[in-house]
This record gives C-alpha cells, sequence and structure tokens, in this order.
RNA sequence: CGCGGAGUGGAGCAGUUGGUAGCUCGCCAGGCUCAUAACCUGGAGGCCGUGGGUUCGAGUCCUUCCUCCGCAACCA
C-alpha cells in the first residue's frame, strides 16, 4: 500500500502515426503525463517520461497504399508533426523515439524470440479471408458484405452498425474485400497466439484485489475481462509492414502492432539509457505508471501486463490512470471527418497559448466520463479565470510595489492575526495539491492551484494597501510582502499545469531558482529584492478569435455534409 | 442478450463508511477602485435520469427501465 519506490518511469500512449494530434490525445494523454512528471521532477525525484509514434500496422499500410507511397514515408511525415507538437506544447518527455527504430526492431524482436523460446506461445492454424487482387489477408473490419439479420448491404466483417449485431467475416452474405472489391477467398494461416487464459490466476490477484486504487472505469474495465475469462489473442500478423516474425514459418508475417507498440516504451528506455536501462524495468524499486486513453486499458493491464510476466523478469505497472474521451463541440473528435482542432493549427491561430491550451484541458480533462470542449469554454476559461483570477493578482501586486516601493520587495515586519489566517490557508493547499496530484485527480489539483491566486485577490481586496499607503507605510509594506511571496508560491504551484506562464512568471519576479519544497513558504522572496517590470501574464481573448474558429468548424461540418461517405 | 463507465441548479464538475445538497463559470444586487470593466461580498436558481424497495432517514445501499460513451478478443 504504502510501498516507496526510488525512480518512477511514466510511460504515455504511443500515438498512432497516420495523422497529426489534436487535443483529445493532449487531454487524455499527455498534459496529465507531463503534469505528473513535472510534479515529480520538481520534488526532486528520479523520473524518466517516454514517448514515441506507434507506426506500424494495418490502417498505415492501407493509407500508403491508397496514397501510392511507402508505409515509411507515411510515418516520416507524421511523427516528425506530431513530435514537433508536442515539443511546442511543452511536453517534456526525455526521450520521443519511434516504432521503426533500428533499436525497437532488435528489442521487439528478441522479446518475441524469447517468450517463443520459453514455449511461452502456442501455434494455431485457422482459415481466413484472403484478397487474391491485394494479395494479403483481411481484418475483419476491411471485410463488408450482407448483414445477415437486417439486410444492411454495408456490414463490415465484425459489427454491423445498422442493427448493432457482433458478427464474424464469415457471418456475412456476399463478402467483398474494402481494400480492392473483389470476393475474397478463405485461406489457411498459422498464427502465435499469447495464452492469456493461463495467467488469468495472477492477473486477477493483482488487479481485483492488489490494486483496488486504481481508477472505477480502469478496474472495472478489468474486472470485466476477467470474469469473462480470458482467451488466447493472437500476436501475428498477415501483412508486410512491421516487425518480421524472427521464428521459423514466421515469413510475410509481422508482430500484431499491439505486441509491438508497448514494447516500444522499453526500446525507447534503452535508447535513452543504454547502459542502465534495466533499472528502470526490472528493478523493484522502480514505479512504472502508464498513461493512456480509455481504448488502451485492456492492452495495458491485462496483455501487455501478461507479456512481461511471460518474460520473467520485468516488474508491472503500479498505476494506469486511463482517461475517458474529450468530444468537440458536442460530436466526436473525428479524424477522416477532420473534425478535430489539430495542434500545429492551434499554434498558428493562438501564438504563444500553450498554456492557454493546457489550462482549458486540464480544468475540463475527462478524467472520469466524456467531457466536451468548446470554444466558448475555452474563451470563458481564459478571461474569467487564467486572466482576472491569476493574471490579474500578480499584475496587482506587482503594479502596486512598483507605485509603493519602487519594484522592492518591502520588508515584512510583524504579521498580524489575518495575515497568519491567510497563511495557514494557503500553507494547507499544498497538502491538497499534493494529495490529487499523487492520486492523479489533475482536474482538481488545478483547482487547488488557482485556489491559491483567489487567497490573493482576497487577500488584498479585505486589507486595501492602497488606502493603507495614505496613512501607515509600514503596514503597507507586509501586505505587499505576503502577497508578493504568494505570487511567488504561484510560480511553484502553476509549474507542472502552466509551465511557460510560470516560467514568466519568475522572470516579472526576478526569481529562478523555484522549486517545489518551497512551496507554502513566505519567506521565497527576500526584502529589497529587485523586480521586474510588470507584464501581463494572460491576455484576453476577443469574441472575434472565437468566431473564427466556431466558423472553421462549421464550414467542416458542411463540407462533410456535401460530401458524406 | 452481455460487460464497464457516466447521467446532480443554465454550463462544467465535487459529493468520502447513508444524517440539513457543495465548487467553478454564467446570471442578479451591493461594495471597492491597486488591477487586463479585472477584484471582494451577498442573492436567486436543483423532486441529484426514471419507477419501485430497504431504512427513523438515500445523491449515497438493492432493484426496474431510459439516455450517452467505450469494450465485446483480427479496429492500435
Amino acid at each position: 500500500m504504502s510501498k516507496t519506490f526510488q525512480r518512477t518511469l511514466i510511460t504515455s500512449a504511443l500515438p498512432y502515426a497516420n495523422g497529426p494530434v489534436h487535443i483529445g490525445h493532449l487531454a487524455g494523454v499527455y498534459i496529465p503525463a507531463d503534469i505528473y512528471a513535472r510534479y515529480l521532477r520538481l520534488k526532486g525525484e528520479e523520473v524518466l517520461f517516454i514517448g514515441g509514434s506507434d507506426e506500424h500496422g494495418v490502417p498505415i499500410a492501407l493509407k500508403a497504399k491508397a496514397e501510392g507511397i511507402s508505409p515509411q514515408e507515411i510515418v516520416d511525415r507524421y511523427h516528425y508533426i506530431i513530435k514537433k507538437s508536442f515539443e511546442d506544447f511543452g511536453i517534456t518527455f526525455d526521450i520521443y523515439s519511434r516504432t521503426t527504430s533500428a533499436i525497437h526492431y532488435k528489442t521487439a524482436s528478441d522479446f518475441f524470440r524469447k517468450l517463443y523460446d520459453k514455449g511461452e506461445f502456442i501455434e494455431k492454424t485457422s482459415e481466413q479471408y484472403y484478397d487474391e487482387e491485394a494479395k494479403q489477408f483481411l481484418a475483419d473490419r476491411y471485410i463488408t458484405g450482407e448483414c445477415p439479420h437486417c439486410a444492411n448491404k454495408n456490414a463490415y466483417g465484425d459489427q454491423c452498425e445498422a442493427c448493432g449485431t457482433s458478427l464474424t467475416p464469415l457471418d456475412l452474405i456476399d463478402p467483398k474485400s474494402a481494400i480492392s472489391g473483389s470476393v475474397p477467398v478463405l485461406k489457411e494461416t498459422k498464427h502465435w497466439y499469447l495464452p492469456l487464459d493461463k495467467h488469468e490466476a495472477w492477473l486477477k490477484k493483482w488487479i481485483l484485489e492488489d490494486h483496488k486504487e486504481w481508477k472505477s472505469n480502469v478496474y472495472g474495465q478489468c474486472k470485466s475481462w476477467l470474469d469473462m475469462g480470458l482467451q488466447p489473442r493472437a500476436v501475428s500478423r498477415d501483412l508486410d509492414w512491421g516487425i518480421p516474425i524472427p521464428v521459423e514459418g514466421g515469413e510475410g508475417k509481422v508482430l500484431y502492432v499491439w505486441f509491438d507498440a508497448p514494447i516500444g516504451y522499453i526500446s525507447n528506455t534503452i535508447e535513452h539509457s543504454p547502459d542502465d536501462w534495466e533499472k528502470w524495468w526490472k528493478d523493484e524499486s522502480s514505479r512504472m505508471i502508464h498513461f493512456i486513453g480509455k481504448d488502451n486499458i485492456v492492452f495495458h493491464c491485462i496483455v501487455f501486463p501478461a507479456m512481461l510476466k511471460a518474460d520473467g523478469t520485468y516488474i508491472l505497472p503500479e498505476n494506469v490512470p486511463a482517461n475517458e474521451f474529450l468530444n468537440l463541440e458536442g460530436d466526436k473528435i473525428s479524424t477522416s471527418r477532420n473534425w478535430a482542432v489539430w495542434l500545429h493549427e492551434y499554434l498558428e491561430d493562438f501564438p504563444e497559448k500553450q498554456d492557454v491550451l493546457r489550462y482549458v484541458l486540464t480544468a475540463n480533462a475527462p478524467e472520469t466520463k466524456d467531457n466536451d470542449f468548446t470554444w466558448k469554454d475555452f474563451q470563458a476559461r481564459n478571461n474569467n479565470e487564467l486572466v482576472a483570477v491569476f493574471g490579474n493578482f500578480v499584475n496587482r501586486a506587482l503594479v502596486l510595489t512598483h507605485k509603493y516601493f519602487e519594484g522592492k520587495v518591502p520588508a515584512r515586519g510583524a504579521l498580524n492575526d489575518y495575515d497568519r489566517a491567510t497563511l495557514d490557508e494557503f500553507k494547507r493547499i499544498r497538502q491538497d495539491l499534493e494529495d490529487c496530484l499523487n492520486q492523479f485527480r489533475f482536474r482538481d489539483a488545478l483547482k487547488e492551484a488557482m485556489n491559491l491566486a483567489r487567497i490573493g485577490n482576497k487577500y488584498l481586496a479585505d486589507t486595501e494597501p492602497w488606502k493603507l499607503a495614505k496613512t501607515d507605510m509600514e503596514r503597507t509594506a507586509a501586505i505587499l510582502n505576503i502577497s508578493l511571496q504568494i505570487a511567488a508560491n504561484l510560480a511553484i504551484a502553476f509549474e507542472p499545469f502552466l509551465p511557460f506562464s510560470s516560467e514568466k512568471l519568475k522572470r516579472i519576479i526576478n526569481k529562478k531558482d523555484l522549486n517545489w519544497n518551497g512551496l507554502g513558504s513566505i519567506d521565497l522572496l527576500g526584502a529589497d529584492h529587485q523586480l521586474n517590470q510588470p507584464e501581463l501574464l494572460f491576455e484576453k481573448i476577443e469574441d472575434e478569435m472565437i468566431e473564427k474558429q466556431i466558423q472553421k468548424l462549421q464550414d467542416t461540418k458542411k463540407a462533410n455534409n456535401q460530401n458524406p461517405n
């Protein structure tokens, strides 16, 4: 329960490199992971934060075919866009690599080989649909045909969307390949399976008994799978894009992307720390946390742990704080329908406003259920919270100090009861903030940080130093000293969430070396410390900027309605 | 048919082991004027998705049904 760990390995889901990244990716996975990584680093803990592009799999192979270029060209295109978006938004990966790297090929290949040699797989031969024109086996969803239940002509091989019945490709009447349109034929093929059923007993104990603290969506999903009973799961595919199966009989077959992708976490660690990567993965004093979206729960909580256990030398994740999904203006985010706010486009329209998006996505993070992102909410949170509460307080404290004390931190002198009550309150916030962060409740944590600014505003309103300055400079000095200490505390408290603004605030108060241990202190800024000129931390976002974004989405919707597919 | 998550004032969310329904934003009124018309105080506004049950007492436990999201093992 209260195990202590020496270091923390933070992984974030590998984004699939068939498109750029959007706000849903950021809100669900990368911002929470980055907040957590920054928080631990600020506390002085040893952290490794891993990311990378997931570049194999059928959709990329098909997209390449459709565009008449190689899969490698597709993933090269998106990998660099994705990588740059993360850098631009201040996601502080220690390494952001990719699953087409040489080291990953070797790592994944060796991983498979070891499990193969240990006898951890079973082999099965089955009949599957094969497209003779495209010369490839077809995944269920790439076969269409008539639904045997409702006669819908466009049912998929896994499900009929018209009546909701789940199907297998063999159920379809008049099956057709979605790739070439030809009629597929059944053909025998051999695959390797990870027998999850053999791992069921320890998985049950490990999750259902030892990890009751996992989020309810994660725990519930795992329980559901475990109660249903696990089945062997294929870890190879008939495909020419991926990591070749490194054993006899594996010709023309590759690792299933879901086998290959999580190994990417390991490869990236090796790439980052070739000499001591094992301490992160094989030492019981290391803690591993997977940040993912809800669609990945089963892979990170059941399949990947089973793979690690099958190998036998790895530690298992300590927690898997999966988020739900973010919708956009009431509709599901969709790459194919272009219904998204793309990160690279956001920065063109809102340059330097990374923190505004980071703030809004954290304040409205889909932690317990799907949430909706709207541009009106984005504007309101910026104008009413960042500008009015946080930015305004800092500005007030700075302007007053420049006005009465030439920008030098005045000496504090004695505290009165009201000062002490205020300080007690803002010391309490540190504890609340840490409690929230430790439980991966980032939305609440951010609210606590904002409460610190609220305390500051209330303190100024109640003590009215602009009035006292006419009669009692000593008291005015004490009040401004405390206000400035609160401002310095804000720079620390917000650093995990709004790193760019925190940097700016530190520049304004002319104080670089602040760390988490200083949070709650009223001695961060010494008497006579010279402050810089006040600058606005955030600026208002006007209606026209927002209307432009809403218009852009309406245009997308109109275009989609004209070309429905 | 199934499994998991969610359904709380206009919006977004909290509600710990059942005991007078809270927070942020918006709205209304007042105060202040140092501050980016920002800030502070007060107020209005809720049959806690639906029907039933357990209990002295249920947002909280049991159950019926409805809605949304995800999963359902070859969608990464």
